[in-house]
RNA sequence: GCGCCAGUAGCUCAAUCGGAUAGAGCAACAGCCUUCUAAGCUGUGGGUUGUGGGUUCGAUUCCCGCCUGGCGCACCA
């Protein structure tokens, strides 16, 4: 019913607009900051001004006056500043707005619109070769916060991982590996140039030699590697599939480089790209005419030596998510990636897919602060800050709300200081806190012999917290709505603190349980909803909603 | 040199396809607990939205120049 208001004074200012022959206008109606405005507010009489070459303020008097409308729901129009139209909403509207909230309960703010899409969300996809950083534990938590969003409007989506486990990096990894464990056995292996210097290296051959002994000693470097690669892969990913889980991330779908390697879609990507005429070889190279696409010059897909490219491979791989049914694609990548989005986006539409079905967003790099001081983070060289750290000195609460309160494509500073102190610094708490105050009262109420009754009288709640609170609540829908439509998850921190907020007022100015019981059965239903709406919110924040604090 | 992103209160960030007096938190200062959670509430101070132009009824938002910062510009992955 919410949605309903809006959609209402759409269909009334449309028709009041065809009873004057004006032209059919794209309607904006907003909710006007000052609250004086009254509750909605559009600009219709000004962009009219412009079509029809005259003064906005007439127009707008016309229009009004043009206007039929039921007038117990919207109480009061006006005409303000250049041309402004003011609508009021009655009381009666807000108590209606409290009884869908108690009846659509958890599926308060969920709407359908993005129904018949299947949408593809894939994120963090980080190398095995190293434990998850920080800069994995933003996206992880922006990218599940978008599949959520999504999947509140109707879409359905599906959270996918890329392992890169191919190539020269986890080869790298083995003969890492090998080095350090030859070292337990005070052998001197040499260490590979472009090996991985992390502590974690050693962590795993104490590990394999825990779990193996000397068992690989004997065998050559070469088989010790690859044994190992395989070994510290398997180890690596299930910690990282740890990690993402403690962090409440679950994939869908854990998709290996190796498999589609195995699938020969490259091969396939070639032969699609060469039958259309958009690839042709130079330099005894073979290249993708990216630049008739929108890049900058045209890219190379197999190398003079023969070997495939990572672009290619990437190509394949999305070729072959669209293959899965996915009707969107959209992955979250690194800030080093960045010069890679042309070219996929154009590879993409040469084979034949809509632009528009394929976005990238970059998750850019977080600064970590302590005592001041930026810490260096580099996975070749281990000074990383490993994820896990993260969650273990702040907790995962305040990480995920912390990264979601940002929007995701500029570089933050994550104060570690700062987010350590758990202390009202930290907005998660002010928020996490009205719920558990909310939850109080409620048992508060029961045990005072007054719990929760079927019927309530709507009408008592007028005064000017109890129809603040209720206008707040109402417009959680249109939050989850626009908050998806952008894919902007810091959206829905804003709200819940502009709700929290609204709340905590009341709490102060009104007690809810009282001498006088039919107030408080209209107060508690009050407070019941914003408990549904606060821990709705949460829900897709996936932060906890504790009932005791 | 080219491209992308950003520049808003002391700090971290918002601002609903171009809208009304640019808003929150933190920090600072002054108040509020015999009463359902004070991790809360109330109040005060704090701004030439980097800068110079342009577009128009109206610009933090759109266009152009300049300044500053971040990132990216491989037949690496």
């Amino acid at each position: 019913m919410s949605t309903h208001a809006e959609q209402y004074l759409r269909e009334v200012i449309t028709s009041g607009l065809q009873k004057l022959g004006w032209p059919a206008e794209n309607i904006i109606l907003n909710r006007p900051r000052q609250e004086g405005f009254g509750d909605f507010a559009t600009t219709v009489a000004m962009t009219l001004a412009k079509v029809l070459k005259k003064a906005p303020r007439p127009l707008a008097e016309q229009l009004v006056a043009a206007l039929e409308y039921d007038r117990t729901l919207l109480t009061e129009i006006s005409i303000d500043g250049p041309g402004y139209i003011n609508f009021r909403l009655g009381e009666g509207y807000w108590h209606r707005v409290l009884a869908e909230i108690l009846r659509e309960a958890e599926s308060f703010g969920r709407s359908n619109w993005a129904s018949g899409r299947k949408i593809n969300f894939e994120f963090v996809s980080a190398n095995p070769t190293g434990p998850l950083n920080i800069v994995s534990a933003r996206a992880a938590a922006i990218g599940d916060v978008m599949a959520n969003l999504m999947q509140a409007v109707g879409a359905e989506v599906a959270r996918e991982y890329y392992i890169n486990d191919a190539g020269q990096r986890v080869k790298a990894l083995g003969y890492s590996v090998s080095s350090r464990y030859m070292a337990l056995f005070g052998k001197d292996e040499p260490f590979p140039e472009d090996g991985y210097h992390g502590e974690y290296v050693k962590d795993l051959a104490a590990s394999l030699r825990e779990e193996f002994g000397d068992g690989f000693v004997a065998m050559s470097v070469t088989e010790r590697s690859a044994k190992f690669t395989e070994l510290a892969l398997a180890r690596m990913i299930a910690a990282q599939k740890k990690t993402l889980a403690e962090y409440r991330v679950h994939y869908d779908i854990w998709f290996s480089e190796q498999s589609l390697l195995e699938s020969k879609r490259d091969e396939e990507v070639l032969q699609l790209l060469a039958e259309k005429n958009l690839s042709y070889t130079k330099d005894g190279a073979l290249w993708f005419v990216a630049s008739q696409f929108g890049d900058s010059e045209d890219r190379v897909l197999v190398k003079r030596d023969g070997e495939p490219t990572y672009f290619l491979g990437d190509i394949a791989y999305h070729l072959d998510k669209y293959r899965r049914g996915f009707t969107h694609l959209h992955d979250l990548w690194g800030p080093d990636h960045h010069a890679h989005i042309m070219r996929m986006k154009g590879a993409l539409e040469a084979l034949g897919y809509k632009r528009g079905t394929f976005e990238v967003e970059i998750i850019q790099q977080v600064n970590l602060l302590r005592g001041g001081e930026v810490v260096k983070m580099s996975k070749r060289s281990g000074n990383i800050i490993e994820m896990r750290e993260l969650l273990e000195e702040v907790g995962v609460d305040a990480a995920r709300y912390f990264f979601l309160m940002r929007k995701l494509d500029t570089p933050m500073d994550f104060d570690i200081d700062l987010a350590k102190k758990q202390s009202d610094e930290n907005p998660v708490f002010y928020v996490q806190y009205a719920h558990a105050r909310v939850c109080s009262v409620l048992v508060y109420a029961e045990e005072q012999g007054a719990p929760l009754a079927e019927t309530y009288e709507a009408a008592l709640l007028a005064n000017a917290e109890e129809l603040a609170l209720l206008k707040k609540l109402s417009e959680f829908p249109e939050v989850v709505s626009k908050a998806a439509e952008v894919l902007e998850p810091h959206r829905l921190t804003i709200y819940l603190h502009e709700l929290a907020s609204t709340f905590h007022q009341f709490y102060h100015h009104h007690r809810v349980v009282t001498e006088d019981k039919t107030l408080t059965q209209a107060r508690l239903h009050l407070v019941e909803a914003v408990r549904i709406v606060l821990r709705n919110a949460l829900r897709l924040l996936n932060v906890s909603a504790p009932e005791k604090m």
